[in-house]
DNA sequence: TCTCCCTCCTAA
DNA sequence: TAAGTTAGGAGGGAGA
């Protein structure tokens, strides 16, 4: 938000309202002659504007540079721009038209530091790179590290992209350059620059002080800086932000992942010749940087919610919702000759506290057989506003405070409305439901008002189109982007004139109005329902703006026929644009307790299959492990689907078996949480991530997780009595230390279970027995576990030497257990099978392990601990275990 | 054991 | 500096 000048500041919005409000001999045109916003924001979309809308956003000259650099690392520590150099920088650079000197639109490249080569074009390395997907590399060759600078600062100034990005700007990428030329004295920054700055010392330097560099953001004038990973964290809904991660979610591709001590022996062919691979592999990140961006539409959207909230491109991005609010309101305010308050924080802080809530009710917790309807206002704050005109230019008050001539509390600030005025206004008031007048629209249309009406036609425009042009894959995006644009300026509007922690412009009797007169409305919505007999319905929940209906008995096409009627009465009850919209049906569903249910969903009565779907509950919550998502979801697809209970306590007791027995995936065990960065913690706060990311600093400075960062975890076995944050490791301490082990009874007893306890028990069922009543062997073999652990030598092969029989899973010391003993013949062909079913699983994922490393065979030391196919191979490392161990056990019977 | 506080994440 | 809001459930630790 620029800020306004200060003359301005000081004239506060109420003697506007006066003076547009109450001069005498102004005539009321305003709502009929006035500017409409069509006109201000381009908000008409014709069928045609929508047939180039694709096509249109697309050409910007936009160009965009990705970068991925490589820095010998010591060691296993990561590259410090202090002390190692870097070796090689990959680019790919794309634009949405021809680039300078080029007929192509991107170009794909690196500038490698070699002393041995030449700087001939077409040497060794680029047709090494002949295999790979990725060919005609621009390649450089320089002898020093300071011509690697020189030679990216040629091709920045060749491109000239407006937008550099990296996966991670912060610690690698630009970040690392910008910190590793502040320790070569290079001014690389301001080089790179669009504008012309004399270099000062604070720009030499980027976060050089790593105390406080937490939030450190890159600036480089001119120019975008995009940390990709930190907007996928606002683009898509993960467990864990890592670029192979999203790549497999987004591009649904997979990438290895190779540490910098692998990235360096293969570039200095310590291990071979393997340096292609190294190139190979950043090569196919700057290139997946881009298809990322591109998958996701990123830069088409962004560009399109700049265009609509009139602001820029890193605006978008960078600031919060109040300057889009802003930015709009503040456009149609200056049509009407208005200005805003600009509250100090003492007036800000002595506002009026809001008193009212919105309704949540209570649900009634249990299982429904029967229909129960889904019915939302469309959005509701804004249509109130729209209804009943609310607005700061529109509200004369609290009702108590009206009457007399005195000046009162009003917002952030007074207001004073003279009693002749007033009596002037009589008949043409409403008062909201906490008694607050506001003036009807006939007087004068308010600010907030007049921009929301634009935008909720607009959107429902834009919806229209999305269902017209149903087919068309890429214009529904970008039609679903825009709309969903619109939904959220719409809504936040509300926020903005609540937001009295942080608010720019908040006034409570706004806020509080809008709160109010939708709580009214929804509880009139509520009566409705209940009160018509006809209907034989019963509002069962509801939410800020939502009612859950239940119809008991009723058959799927009553509920759709009923579900139509309630909506079209409830909106026919209230003022237009305030609407109920039917939305779904849920049969059957869970109501669980508040903001949280469950249940198969039908969106039209023409709708064969149900669709899951869930609010609240574990299966769309990250804050378990994926284990628990997957187990709960399936059980409550078993209970929908079969309705009995049988089969889910099969199907959950089975899980839980695998994961006491050790055969479930370690990856589904993995909890994520995101880390504020260490100052962002209370003191003495205990927090898994808070604990790992301590220990990582520890290890490397340079390790430390990024603010914001999820951070992995998983908890293992330990003593009896130790508090829980004693048992959290990092995913790769558990692969690494063979003493550690899964700590199989606390995920079932304390992740799985309880969340199936809190569904099932409403339908009267015990999941803690179903866990009692397990195979005996099972807990024994999980209390082994549990001891082999504590005592600190347990390895897997002792594990499998004590407990049991490998064939019929009983207790036994002796290898194969005594029934088993007797028949032989059996036993034999039963333990040759599961010897080949071992190694055929093994011989797989060898194949999946040589398809990404080259390797031969699967070397410990050649294939980092972080690749994703790692966790498959320890599962066969212990399937080999066993197999040996039965081979061992074969030879001995 | 119960209560309070902190943390995390989601619904609206 | 710049920052939309509140409600809500759940887990875990510290201390009464």
């Amino acid at each position: 938000m620029p800020k306004r000048p200060a003359t301005l500041q000081r004239m506060v919005f109420k003697s506007q309202i006066k003076r547009r409000m109450f001069s005498p001999g102004e005539k009321e045109t305003s709502q009929i002659e006035g500017p409409t916003l069509n006109n201000t924001y381009g908000f008409k979309i014709s069928q045609q504007n929508l047939n180039n809308a694709k096509s249109l956003h697309e050409v910007q000259h936009l160009t965009l540079m990705s970068m991925e650099m490589h820095a010998r690392s010591r060691k296993h520590l990561l590259p410090d721009p202090d002390l190692d150099p870097v070796c090689c920088i990959f680019y790919h650079i794309m634009c949405d038209a021809p680039l300078p000197g080029r007929d192509t639109n991107d170009v794909t490249g690196l500038i490698i530091q070699d002393a041995a080569h030449s700087t001939a074009p077409g040497s060794k390395d680029a047709g090494l790179l002949a295999r790979s997907e990725v060919s005609g590399l621009d390649v450089i060759h320089v002898s020093k590290e300071d011509q690697l600078f020189h030679e990216l600062e040629q091709i920045v100034h060749r491109f000239d992209p407006d937008i550099l990005l990296g996966y991670e700007v912060q610690m690698l990428s630009w970040g690392y350059l910008l910190q590793r030329a502040a320790a070569l004295k290079r001014n690389f920054k301001s080089t790179i620059s669009r504008m012309k700055v004399e270099p000062t010392e604070t720009q030499v330097g980027v976060g050089k002080n790593e105390e406080d560099d937490d939030f450190a953001d890159i600036h480089i004038g001119g120019r975008v800086v995009l940390n990709l990973w930190s907007q996928m964290r606002s683009e898509v809904t993960l467990n864990i932000y890592s670029f192979e991660n999203v790549a497999y979610h987004v591009l649904h591709q997979r990438y290895p992942l190779f540490n910098f001590r692998t990235l360096s022996d293969w570039f200095d062919n310590k291990t071979g010749p393997f340096r292609w691979k190294m190139v190979d592999y950043y090569v196919c990140r700057v290139v997946g940087n881009i298809k990322l961006l591109n998958q996701l539409d990123f830069i088409g959207r962004t560009s399109e919610l700049a265009r609509l909230f009139g602001i820029q491109f890193h605006e978008v991005l960078s600031r919060g919702s109040q300057f889009r609010v802003e930015s709009m309101m503040l456009r149609v305010a200056k049509l009407l000759n208005y200005i805003a308050v600009s509250p100090s924080v003492q007036q800000r802080a002595h506002m009026r506290a809001a008193e009212c809530l919105p309704l949540v009710m209570e649900p009634e917790s249990r299982f429904y057989s029967s229909p129960v309807l889904v019915l939302d206002f469309q959005s509701l704050y804004p249509s109130i506003i729209i209804a009943y005109n609310y607005c700061y230019s529109t509200c004369l008050g609290r009702v108590e405070h009206l009457g007399t001539n005195n000046e009162f509390p009003f917002g952030c600030t007074s207001l004073k409305v003279p009693p002749d005025l007033l009596s002037s206004l009589r008949n043409k008031l409403t008062i909201s439901p906490n008694r607050v007048s506001f003036v009807k629209a006939s007087v004068r249309k308010g600010v907030l008002p007049r921009m929301l009406e634009e935008i909720l036609q607009t959107r429902i425009m834009v919806k229209h189109c999305m269902k017209d042009y149903y087919g068309d894959g890429a214009l529904t995006r970008l039609l679903h982007a825009r709309q969903l644009g619109l939904k959220l300026i719409a809504n936040v509007t509300f926020g903005y004139t609540a937001a009295h922690f942080s608010g720019r412009m908040p006034c409570v009797e706004v806020g509080d109005s809008i709160v109010h007169k939708a709580r009214e409305t929804l509880e009139r919505a509520i009566k409705q329902v209940n009160e018509t007999k006809e209907w034989g319905a019963r509002v069962v929940y509801g939410d800020t703006d939502s009612m859950f209906v239940l119809l008991e008995g009723a058959s799927k096409e009553q509920a759709f026929h009923t579900g139509k009627e309630i909506a079209a009465a409830v909106t026919a009850a209230n003022p237009s644009p305030v609407k109920l919209k039917f939305e779904k049906v849920y049969l059957p569903c869970v109501l669980q307790t508040k903001k949280r249910y469950v249940g198969y969903m039908y969106e039209s009565l023409e709708q064969k299959d149900p669709v899951y779907d869930a609010k609240g509950i574990e299966t769309v919550r990250r804050d378990g492990c994926p284990a628990v998502a997957k187990v709960l979801e399936r059980s409550i697809k078993l209970l929908f689907d079969e309705k009995d209970i049988s089969r889910v306590k099969q199907y959950v007791q089975r899980q839980c078996m695998k994961i006491l027995e050790g055969r479930a995936s370690m990856q589904d065990l993995i909890f994520a949480k995101e880390y504020r960065g260490r100052s962002g913690y209370k003191p003495g706060a205990c927090v898994p991530a808070l604990h790992v990311a301590r220990r990582m600093f520890a290890c490397d400075r340079r390790s430390e997780p990024r603010a914001g960062e999820r951070v992995p975890y998983v908890i293992v076995h330990g003593a009896p009595g130790l508090p829980l944050i004693q048992l959290v490791r990092r995913p790769q301490e558990l692969l690494q230390e063979p003493s550690l082990l899964i700590n199989a009874p606390y995920y079932v007893s304390k992740q799985i279970l309880p969340p199936l306890d809190r569904l099932l028990s409403l339908i009267g069922v015990d999941v803690f027995r179903w866990y009692q009543q397990l195979p005996r062997s099972v807990r024994v073999w999980a209390a082994h576990h549990q001891s082999a652990a504590e005592g600190r030598k347990a390895t897997i092969v002792q594990y499998f030497s004590t407990v049991n029989c490998p064939v019929c899973g009983e207790i036994t010391k002796d290898g194969i257990c005594g029934r088993c003993r007797r028949q032989p013949q059996e036993v034999s062909v039963l333990l040759l099978q599961q010897i080949h079913s071992q190694e055929r699983r093994q011989a797989q994922l060898l194949q999946i392990c040589r398809s990404c490393t080259g390797h031969a065979e699967w070397k410990p030391p050649c294939c980092s601990t972080d690749c994703p196919t790692l966790f498959r191979l320890l599962v066969t490392e212990k399937g080999l275990c066993q197999a040996s161990y039965i081979r061992s056990l074969i030879d001995k019977f």
